[in-house]
DNA sequence: CCGAAGGAGTTATACGTAAAACTTCCCTGT
DNA sequence: ACAGGGAAGTTTTACGTATAACTCCTTCGG
């Protein structure tokens, strides 16, 4: 077929010019590989000549160098780098919470990977299989028990959003959910309801554990009750069918706090399938203050978590441990934010409330 | 302060119990490291006696040894991992990139690693410095050309959402785009709108461009014309904003076409604070169907893309391109997702279009 | 004028793994 | 009886880096 003449790639192959070593630069500088490394690796006070050290600096970067990452991760035994789990990317919560992670990384120099834990909120098959990197440290937000369980390993280990207590977690950062749940009650009384619906997630997290239990305290001794709490799944659709649910006891609530602004987006379209407008026939609250909360008609009210704190504060705490610090718990402050999708209850003029 | 009786932790420090390698399940079993490595590599067919092959497994287990892919990576020359990189991780176009590149790197145990350009849509600032680990290939969705020239290195590299000439990507996949736009056309066309705004997004994503032709070319020769065409940033509020100065011409248009899912829930909050209704008064429609399309009221029609099939078919044309296979571009289907936004033009009525 | 002290390097080594090359033993066919 | 060959291992080596330990040279104090 083909002619005599071409004999394809044999011998010689240059297809991949075979990446260059710190020999190849300590080569082509006229030193020894060691030289190289202390220039590179910036140790080179009082070792090494600064003519000698430009010489080399000039060397590797005249051949591109870049070091072998898996032979310097070899040799030091530790790969400066750390995991980040999250139960689900399109959440912005977490996406947030990856940017504060990532942001205090950088500025540490640290590399950070984020493993998104395939299944939802379910256990991920085994981060440590998956992940290329042998890694120094975890940081892992709002996992389940049971997939917190699964986290074997001896390594340095800091829980976002997740149960302080029952973890081998040298750390743990919460955003302080009880008090988000004290505003959006005394929010909600102040405006005048008094019958109040939970809708909540059937996700096995912590952090809804901890909301349900946050509101029915905030609303204990009050003047308003929780006439129910359905659970669904952790969705738009979801929040749907737990609202419908709610709105159908009766006499039927005036506002439904939602655990998360997916479930908020749920429950206002199962207020308008019933017919009910927002706020003027049921007020409805969110948590998370989602990119979603603002897109909603009306603007939703909800409890804004500081995302971005939270993971970077998780990532000092890592520092902190790797470094053989000690850590402790962190609380956050959170905010409520009060939009449209709240308002005075129907048919009772609250003491304080607005009246226009 | 301490009694003089505590004295913490100085000699004998068992505080990392100096995770077993190879060498230690050797000795363990009572082999040679090779064997143990040939064992736990699976290549002992006709090597190893079943006998031995069990007692390492056993030993293994036992020791709880995991293998140091430092070693292994520096040994191999190759990480069996990829890089995917996103420009942003709050679009859940992107989370479900992600989920269709992670499942096929599963099936064919691969490593996957997510990189986030920090940026937003902005190049990143270098994902090859940050990464934890050496690299085999890199996957890159929705990149701005200024971004790509950033990728430097000579790592195989496919492109997802972006153009498929003048780069130097081993292959492209795409959602037909094109396609898309063209059966919004005629969806907006068919219920008698013939006054047409375009809401585009001011990033340099050529995804986006590529629309903005699209749509001009869709309604070319038609008997609906493009009243204007208004950027803005890619979010709520910049759709907000563009789709208020499209609404302000006169006489105003009865179609919003927007470029992407959070333009459009901008653009019908514009549209309301109008005064208008949708889709009575004026239709929206999306792009992407993100996660939002249907959290709104009234749940937007838009182009659904098959996000997870892009991640995926690019997950393997990268292993193609790995295993030396030459392959080639790929163009996925789209489908229109008729929803409640969009609606028989005002005032109008169209041939075909429903009356009720 | 000699030993000590640095300066400016180099040489050598270890990290843990995969696999090529080697060894040893036993069986088998002629 | 003996070459041949496979089974069942072992020994050895290389991957690229960081750094401890070493060498050689110059300078300087006493």
């Amino acid at each position: 077929m083909a002619s005599a003449r071409q004999h394809t790639g044999q011998a010689a192959d240059p297809s991949t010019p075979a990446r260059p070593t710190g020999r190849d630069v300590a080569r082509h500088a006229g030193v020894s590989q060691a030289t190289v490394s202390l220039v590179l690796g910036g140790k080179w006070q009082g070792r090494v000549s600064s003519r000698t050290a430009e010489t080399v600096r000039a060397a590797a970067e005249d051949l591109r160098y870049r070091p072998n990452l898996a032979a310097r991760h070899l040799r030091l035994g530790r790969t400066r780098t750390a995991l980040l789990v999250v139960p689900a990317l399109s959440n912005d919560f977490f996406s947030r919470v990856h940017a504060g992670a990532a942001r205090v990384a950088r500025e540490h120099d640290l590399g950070l990977v984020l493993y998104p834990s395939p299944e939802g909120i379910a256990p991920a098959p085994d981060p440590f299989e998956s992940t290329p990197a042998t890694l120094d440290g975890v940081i892992a937000s709002s996992m389940a028990p049971e997939a917190l369980a699964a986290l074997h390993g001896d390594l340095p280990l800091v829980m976002l959003d997740s149960d302080p207590a029952g973890t081998r977690a040298a750390a743990t950062v919460n955003p302080d959910i009880a008090d988000g749940m004290r505003r959006v009650a005394e929010h909600l009384l102040a405006l005048g309801h008094r019958r109040i619906a939970h809708v909540s997630a059937s996700v096995g997290s912590w952090t809804f554990h901890h909301r349900a239990r946050a509101l029915a305290q905030a609303l204990a001794g009050t003047s308003a009750s929780l006439v129910c709490t359905e659970r669904s799944a952790l969705t738009v659709a979801g929040g749907l069918r737990a609202a419908t649910r709610a709105l159908a006891t009766d006499p039927r609530p005036s506002a439904l706090v939602c655990d998360d602004d997916l479930l908020a987006a749920g429950a206002c379209k199962a207020a308008r399938r019933h017919g009910y407008r927002i706020p003027q026939d049921v007020s409805v609250t969110g948590f998370d203050d989602l990119d979603l909360a603002t897109a909603l008609e009306p603007e939703l009210t909800t409890v804004r978590l500081p995302a971005e704190e939270v993971g970077a504060t998780g990532m000092r705490a890592l520092i902190g441990v790797l470094e053989g610090r000690q850590p402790d718990t962190a609380l956050l402050p959170v905010a409520l934010a009060r939009r449209g999708s709240t308002g005075p209850a129907a048919g009772q003029r609250s003491p304080g409330a607005e009246t226009g």
